[in-house]
RNA sequence: GCCCCCGUAGCUCAGGGGAUAGAGCACCGCCCUCCGGAGGCGGGGGCGCAGGUUCGAAUCCUGCCGGGGGCACCA
């Protein structure tokens, strides 16, 4: 029996209650079971009682009562008793309980998918980084975590199209190529140009491209060398990402918003009736939607700002059918929060149903060697090639992206328990390696399978590490919180080495094969499906050696 | 000045109102006849402060203190 399938259960006993007039009470749309935190609490609590009490008008125990005696009536359920205050405290048959490993086992790679978020169409945009230099520690972060929600979102049944946001337009373009120009006629870079060291390679790149780019005159120049700076260094983040293991649906170019898509959106924007002229200036009225000032769209030289390209780019949304879009921003731009929300209500929507803003506090690296190539910050393709692809992905998918983080670069190299990427890949390892040897020994999962013999505590806590999976994934994609299912990844992995350690799966020696061990192979099976299923949604690798 | 985030064990951090607040590291001690010791078992230690809401607060609300970030007709 699954959580989910004992919360079932006890919404229908609520339901048999109150239709038995023992009770007036709704049915509540939910029921919570929890593992309680002490084994003297049973398998499984739930605290519905103490919640319905008050509109039931029926003390909290007495409530829990009639509850205990229809439960415990139901097949699969050992004893049910009322503590506290009211808790419920449930323990299961030993063989219901190990059903679950049958279950897990079945639904393979589906164990833990639902259709929670089923009918979202989502639009993730994250990452976003300019293409005017190489991706760096804070993109990372973002990188490992919005690759991990977009994972986590679409195994719960949402439509999501993962979009990068690039900056190819505006000023800080003109300022980047004429700064990558100047590497490659060996001159210095202008005070408010590109100054960093990668600006030489790139200025060596530009001209394998275009041998001719130092005989052209300074206008064409100017926009070659920009253009083919630009694309030089979009391949390399394209290409670093995909590295990470992070795929994006989609590359929005903010200059396709230049070609007439701006104008139009101040235009759809006037005809909502939130936009008006001022000092020369067009500007949107968003303190209607709480923001703190009125934003300029039209500065008065005539051109359109940041934040018009910014409208418009959430109309192409819209436009393009996304009802919910998620905006994945760093701290700096927090204050850009309700400028946006202030876009989507001055265009009509609800900000609270169509727009979602995540904000990631700084990280920090510490004991990183410097960048070889660009002063002091360090970059994504340096940290993959000093800590590994997993390493770092699950040390940034491991804490919520709202606390500022810094890594210990040391730490994560280390292979032991400091690291807990480790930790739990060396369960899943284990997991493989058992089975193996079980195979090899002649323990079959289809010549057995008695879930009444899994009566060990090491395996009531494991089958509850596995039971508490799906409602881990479906809270975590809820609250866009993919650190919940890595710290779940450690709980599992530790109740698993503590199984390991006492109950083996295959015989010693030349001692006969039982159901015992073909039905712990069974439970290893399912602990190993459910550490891959995990691990797969952080985009973190599960090797099956080590 | 205003806005956002964070104050939990010596350190790095979990804990979306529930029972005795957890994990790793660090420190001390223990477990290899047997599926990988990259493991397991045991020990000491903590919710910034003050109010409030609740049967019940680390969690929700208010104020204060401390730390980080942000407040452009820049991008």
């Amino acid at each position: 029996m699954t959580p989910a399938e004992l919360a079932a259960t006890i919404r229908t006993c609520l339901a048999e209650a109150a239709d038995a007039g023992e009770l007036r009470v709704d049915v509540p749309d939910e029921v919570r079971v929890e593992r309680p935190r002490s084994r003297d609490h049973g398998d499984w609590a739930t605290n519905v009682a103490l919640q319905l009490a008050k509109g039931a008008g029926v003390p909290p125990r007495r409530l829990a009562e009639i509850l205990a005696a229809r439960l415990t009536q139901r097949p699969g359920i050992k004893s049910v008793d009322v503590a506290g205050p009211g808790f419920l405290n449930i323990v299961l048959d030993t063989a219901a309980a190990g059903e679950l490993a049958r279950v897990v086992v079945e639904a393979g790679r589906g164990y833990g998918r639902s259709e929670t978020l089923a009918g979202h169409v989502v639009n993730l945009e994250f990452v976003s980084a300019n293409p005017t230099g190489p991706l760096h520690v804070g993109h990372t972060r973002w990188a490992a975590l919005g690759d991990a929600i977009g994972r986590l979102l679409s195994s719960c049944g949402a439509a999501v199209t993962r979009e990068h946001y690039v900056n190819d337009a505006g000023a800080q373009m003109d300022r980047f190529g004429a700064s990558v120009l100047a590497r490659a006629r060996g001159d210095d870079v202008a005070e408010d140009g590109y100054r960093g060291d990668y600006v030489r390679d790139l200025a060596r790149k530009v001209l394998e491209r275009r041998p001719d780019l130092l005989e052209l005159g300074d206008d064409e120049a100017l926009g070659v060398g920009r253009d083919v700076a630009y694309e030089v260094q979009h391949e390399e983040n394209e290409a670093v990402l995909a590295d990470f293991g992070v795929h994006f649906d989609v590359w929005f170019s903010e200059r396709s918003l230049h070609d007439g898509a701006v104008e139009r959106a101040v235009d759809r924007l006037r005809e909502q009736g939130h936009v008006y002229d001022s000092d020369g200036a067009v500007w949107l009225r968003t303190t209607d939607f709480g923001d703190d000032r009125d934003r300029v769209l039209v500065r008065t030289d005539g051109a359109p700002t940041y934040f018009a390209a910014d409208a418009a780019y959430y109309l192409s949304k819209k436009d393009r059918g996304f009802p919910e879009k998620i905006y994945m921003l760093g701290a700096d731009h927090h204050g850009y929060v309700n400028r946006l929300r202030a876009i989507a209500a001055c265009a009509g929507d609800d900000p609270d149903l169509n727009i979602e803003v995540l904000i990631g506090q700084l990280v920090s690296v510490g004991g990183a060697r410097l960048s070889k190539r660009a002063g002091n910050i360090v970059e994504l393709r340096d940290l993959m090639s000093w800590l590994g692809v997993d390493a770092v992905r699950y040390s940034l998918s491991r804490y919520p992206a709202d606390s500022p983080l810094a890594l210990e670069g040391e730490e994560l190299r280390k292979q032991t328990n400091d690291n807990p990427v480790f930790y739990v890949q060396y369960a899943h390892a284990r997991t493989t390696g058992v089975g193996r040897n079980a195979r090899d020994l002649g323990v079959r999962t289809e010549d057995g399978f008695d879930p009444g013999l899994l009566d060990d505590e090491t395996e009531s806590a494991l089958l509850a590490a596995l039971g508490q999976y799906p409602r881990v994934v479906a809270q975590a994609a809820e609250l866009r919180e993919p650190h919940r299912v890595a710290r779940h990844m450690e709980v599992l992995a530790g109740a698993f080495h503590k199984w390991y350690d006492s109950c083996r799966v295959t015989p010693i020696g030349d001692a006969p094969v039982t159901d015992t061990h073909r039905t712990r192979l069974w439970l290893n099976e399912a602990t190993r499906t459910v550490l891959a299923n995990g691990l797969d949604l952080l985009g973190v690798s599960a090797p099956g050696r080590m």
